[in-house]
Parts: C-alpha cells; structure tokens; sequence
DNA sequence: CGATGTGATGACAACGCTATCATCATGCGT
DNA sequence: ACGCATGATGATAGCGTTGTCATCACATCG
C-alpha cells in the first residue's frame, strides 16, 4: 500500500487544462493540442473544448508550458535608463521586432550601474529567456561570462566600438565624435568647448566625447573650454552648463555637446540671452531626435537610428538560435544633419 | 517491473539544483533553502554549497519555482504607447516602486488599440502575475472580464474619470479639460481655438477635449476652430497643425493644446513665423512636461505626475494581496502652471 | 480480405523546482 | 538515564503543462 502525502492545504487555485479536460470529456493531451492550435483534432471535438474553455474562463498557465517545453519565449532586454528617450526608441525598435511573434519581452533597468547590471542580468538568465539584448558592451567579468555561457543568443546594442560575445549592433561613438569634429574643423571652426554630463556612467557619451578629443587633435586643436553637469541628461542641464560655459569662455566659437537634449537647452540659452546662432556661437548635438529637426532653428547633429537598432536587434535573434562563429558585428551608421545652428 | 520510457534526446541542457547537491554532497533541499537564503543552515553547509553554485555556474530556474511555489513574482504592465513620453514616466514610477523588492514587471504595448490590448491582457495573465498595472479604464467587455475574474490585484492608471475594477491612480481628465477653460476664461480670452491629434484612440485627450468644451459652455463659450492631426502626437505635428488652424482662423486668441509636445511644436511655429505669444494669440498645453519649463519662453500648461502614478501603483499592490471593498480611488491630482504662453 | 497506413485521441513521464513531512543527532532538564 | 524540544538535513509528492509513444477506429489497396 503506497504511503500517501495529504496536503494541509489545496495550494491549487487556478483553472487547470484537467478542469477543462473533464468537463469537455477528452484527455489533457487534447486540450492542450488545442490550446496550442496544433492540427490533428476534429472541429466537433475543439468545438466542444472550446466551450468548456469559455466556460470555465480557462487561461493557459505558461509558466507550467515553458517548464515542460523548455522554452520561455522570453526576450530579456537590458537598458540603463528610461529617462533618456533613446532607450524607449530602442524598446520601439524591438516592440516592432517582436509584434507577430509568439515572444514576449522582459525589461530591465541599470541606472548605469555596472553592478546592478551583473544583479539584473542573473535575474533575467532565471527566466530562461531564449535570447538577451542589453545595451553597450562594457559589463563585469561576471556578467560577461554568464552571459556567454548562458549559450542564448546575445546583441549587445548602441555601440559596436567593443569585441562582441555574440553579436553587436549600432554605431561607433568614437567614430561619431570623430566625425564631429572633421565636420566642424571642415566648416572653419577653431575655437571649441564642450558641454555633457556625468561621464562616467554613461560610456557611449565618453567614447564620443574621446573621438571628439582625437578628431581635433588630427587638425593640431583642442577644447577651449568644458562644462560637465552631474547625473543624467537634461534640457535644462544643458541650458544652465551652456550658460556657466558661455560665460568663462566667450570666446568660443562651437560648443560641441554630449547630446541633442543638452544642445536644446543651449539653443534656449542662446535664445533666451539674445546670442545669435551660429554667428556669435555655433551648436552641435548628438543623436538626431525630433525634436532637434522642429525647433525655430533646426539643430545641427549627428543622427542615429534606434528604432532602427532595436528592431535589427530581434531580428538578429530571431533569424537563428545560434551564435555566429567568431562574433558578429552590425553596423547602422550615422549621418551628420546639417541643420542650422553649426 | 516498471515500463521505462525513454526521451529521443536528453531535453535536458542546464545546470540545475540536482547537479549543485550532487556535487556539494547535500540533499536538493539544502540547496534549494540556500538559495532562497532561508537560515536553518549550517554555515558550513552553505559555504560547501556556495563553492559548488560558483563552480558550476549554477543560476536557479525561476520558471520552476513559480510553478512550485505557485508565485511568479512578476507585475503586468500594459501601456498604450512609449513615443509618448508619459508612458515611459510611469514606468520609471514601477520601476522606482518595485526597486529593492523582488519583483519584477513585464510590459506590453497595446497602440492604443482595445482588441490588442486584450490579447495582450491574456497573454500576460497567463504568466501569472501577482499583479496587474494596466493605463486607463476603458477596455472591451472581455479585457475587464478577464481582469476581475483573476482575483490578482488590478491598478487602473492615468484617469480616475471612470468606475475601478479594484483600484485606478491618476487625475480626473475631464476635470483638467474643464479647468483649463475656466483658467484661460478668467485670465480674459473669449476666441477659442483646439490643437490635437486623433481623439479616438487615446480617450484621455478626448475626456481632456470634452471638459474643455464643458468648461467653455459653463462661460458661454465655444471652440471657434479646431485642428486634429491624425496618428500619434509629436511637436512637428503641433507645429503644422498650428499653422493650419491660426492660418485658418487668425482671431483666435488662445489656442488649447492636446498636450504639451503638440503646444511646444506651437509655440516653435509661432516664434519661426514672428507671431507674438501671447500677445498675438496664447498657447496652453498639458502635462506639464520638462521641456516646457526651459522654453525660451516657458510654456503654460496643466502638470500631472505622472513617477508619482507609476510609484503609488506598485505602493497599493504590494501593500495587500487583497482587493479593498468596493474599489478605491486615488487621485494624485493635477496642477495649472502659469508659464509666459498663456 | 487481410495487410497497411492514417488520423484522432489517450496515457504518462518528464520539466526543475518548492512545500511539507520525516528523520536524526544533540543538548537539556529532571 | 530518559523524555523531549530544537536545529539541521533528507525524501518525496506535487505545481500545470508538453513531448513522446501507444492505442484504436477506419479507410485504402493490391
């Protein structure tokens, strides 16, 4: 006689693929089938299925399928911020990606914190998503290697200025900042200064801002002058730094900024301050948003595309579950806008 | 003698619970009690336990657990949009308020699209969530259905302008629509004019809409023009837009914005096109949003708050697993900001 | 007319954990 | 010395699905 286990409690609660098996007269086998539109059954038999299905409310539990199946048909997304808007652009991107599929994306924030991202990332790799997207490809020792023994597919996007574990796609920010500065020396400024925020938690801005460095000193220049802000990117930042930088050194005639927000708010200073653009003092931002391209006087920048990125991104993953031999790396480009205010 | 059946393949693939015990020489209890940091264990035990967990790469299977301890630890969220900027407002709020503990959001997107969101409502619940943070309280008969028959916790976000499955946070929408008018009514303007983007799919801007008329009507009043882009709201839709309707009807001397990207792309239009703000035609917005703080000329406009709806959300879900009594409202309220526009 | 598909359904063991109860030393009071 | 808490660990039955094979009723064909 076997030894019988008798629960104090019924931890059941929800209405199981056994509920509706019963009560529609087939096996769980069946329902299931169904349930996963899976061929192979009669109409009568879905119909009658169907109803008890209706009937009961019934809501597949997919934590018990991705269990038995092995597959989550989750996507773990990893970005550093919601407060720049480049990173929901880039959840677009993949929103976009994943519409149609039968996969479902799991976001995570890292403040720019390196060690929350290691936390993050494990969290995520509990999922047992079936590929991962984070944004950069500067992480721990500890985050690259679980991610690269996860065995998952993996894009690291934005910047493909670093090694792939498995695939990057985006730009390179060096080359951007680079290209800053041939664009500006190209158009006859000499005299520059610098406006951006906190740079040491955001990489991307600190690559273009050494790519910056590097194309002036090709030209024998460099920046006059530099106004940094803690924390994150701001339009107001960027008005009151212009200000604190316009005010020391006059005497620039670029001010090149970390992004198009803080060049906004330059451009709002300068408005504000009766300082005729570009005649007195000429702004570059970076990134491109829309809101560079409607101002009274368009913003001059250089676009990315991260709608763009983060669709390219699902699409890499989705096109095949395994990695590419020795990496792979996707490379969206950039455009200078001319714009109005350099 | 037992029948064996025997799988093609090995479904199995990662380091599970079984391989640590194996290896530390404990049972899968021990493990599995280490790793959830309940005590009732030797020191000793957890650090032999810790060496195999690190030697192995273990990461625990949180499908599996759910399943077992029948508790995802996850929280449904469901926006209409991330090109709005709002939306990801509200998220960085669920982020702030799920920080430190343990659980974790998964989004989805529903384009403001009701039949969209209801599949996506059932998509999530099948991931059992403890918790459901769904942006706004109009939805299909079935979406509603399938949210109060859930028994889990449902916050209802953005307006409080209609009757809550279990709990809604936000503003009244109508109120602020109604506010406005008589706001701009008693600072003197009488010629009307409504700047917007397609009413039928975000309901907010429609309720915003309709106390702006009630408003109106209180004073006598009526919209003497009105220009509605169709698709999603951006400052170069209220930029043409603008130029459409004060080309139009040039005798208005206020003109009400859907919200603030639409008024900023206004005001940029009026400032391009040397027209006087407000002398030669007042602008008024909502949201409230930063942007508008560090215009040239700072926009007026209707604040809401939105961090602070996304953060008092996941507040009242974590507070009790329990629905209160018949429903509860929240208001988090709203805020007129003077500015120079209007 | 029996062999042979073929299409529809059922049975049941995983999947990797957690909850629950069982077990087994120890220490302690009496 | 004995009974009994107490603390640490082990054994095992689920959790709600899916994958795999088995079964069974028919139709088809040479």
């Amino acid at each position: 006689m076997a030894k019988q286990k008798q629960r104090l409690v019924n931890r059941r609660a929800q209405v199981s693929l056994r509920d509706v098996a019963l009560r529609a007269e087939v096996s769980e086998s069946t329902v299931s089938r169904i349930m996963r539109n899976q061929d192979l059954v009669t109409e009568a038999t879905r119909e009658r299925v169907m109803v008890a299905v209706r009937a009961l409310g019934y809501v597949p539990n997919r934590i018990a399928g991705s269990l038995a199946s092995l597959d989550s048909r989750l996507v773990g997304v990893v970005i550093p911020s919601l407060s720049n808007i480049v990173f929901p652009e880039v959840l677009q991107g993949i929103n976009a990606g994943l519409a149609g599929t039968d996969r479902q994306s799991v976001i995570s924030i890292t403040d720019y914190d390196l060690d929350l991202e290691e936390v993050v990332v494990r969290n995520l790799l509990a999922w047992q998503p079936g590929a991962m997207l984070i944004a950069g490809s500067i992480h721990t020792e500890t985050t690259r290697r679980m991610l690269d023994q996860s065995g998952i597919r993996i894009v690291e996007f934005m910047e493909i200025d670093n090694a792939p574990i498995d695939v990057v796609i985006g730009m390179s920010h060096v080359g951007a900042g680079r290209a800053s500065a041939r664009h500006l020396v190209a158009r006859g400024y000499r005299r520059f200064g610098y406006v951006g925020y906190s740079g040491t938690a955001d990489f991307r801005a600190r690559m273009r801002y050494e790519g910056l460095l590097a194309g002036l000193a090709e030209a024998g220049l460099s920046l006059e002058a530099e106004s940094v802000a803690a924390g994150q990117t701001s339009v107001e930042k960027g008005r009151t730094q212009t200000a604190d930088l316009y005010g020391r050194a006059p005497g620039v005639e670029v001010i090149v900024y970390s992004n198009d927000d803080m060049a906004v708010g330059g451009l709002f200073h300068c408005m504000s301050a009766g300082i005729s653009v570009p005649q007195s003092v000429a702004l570059f931002g970076f990134n491109g948003l829309d809101i560079g391209r409607v101002l009274p006087q368009p913003l001059s920048t250089i676009r990315s595309n991260r709608f763009l990125i983060g669709r390219k991104a699902v699409e890499e993953v989705l096109s095949s579950a395994s990695r590419p031999e020795g990496g792979r790396v996707i490379d969206t480009g950039f455009e200078i806008v001319e714009g109005a205010t350099a």
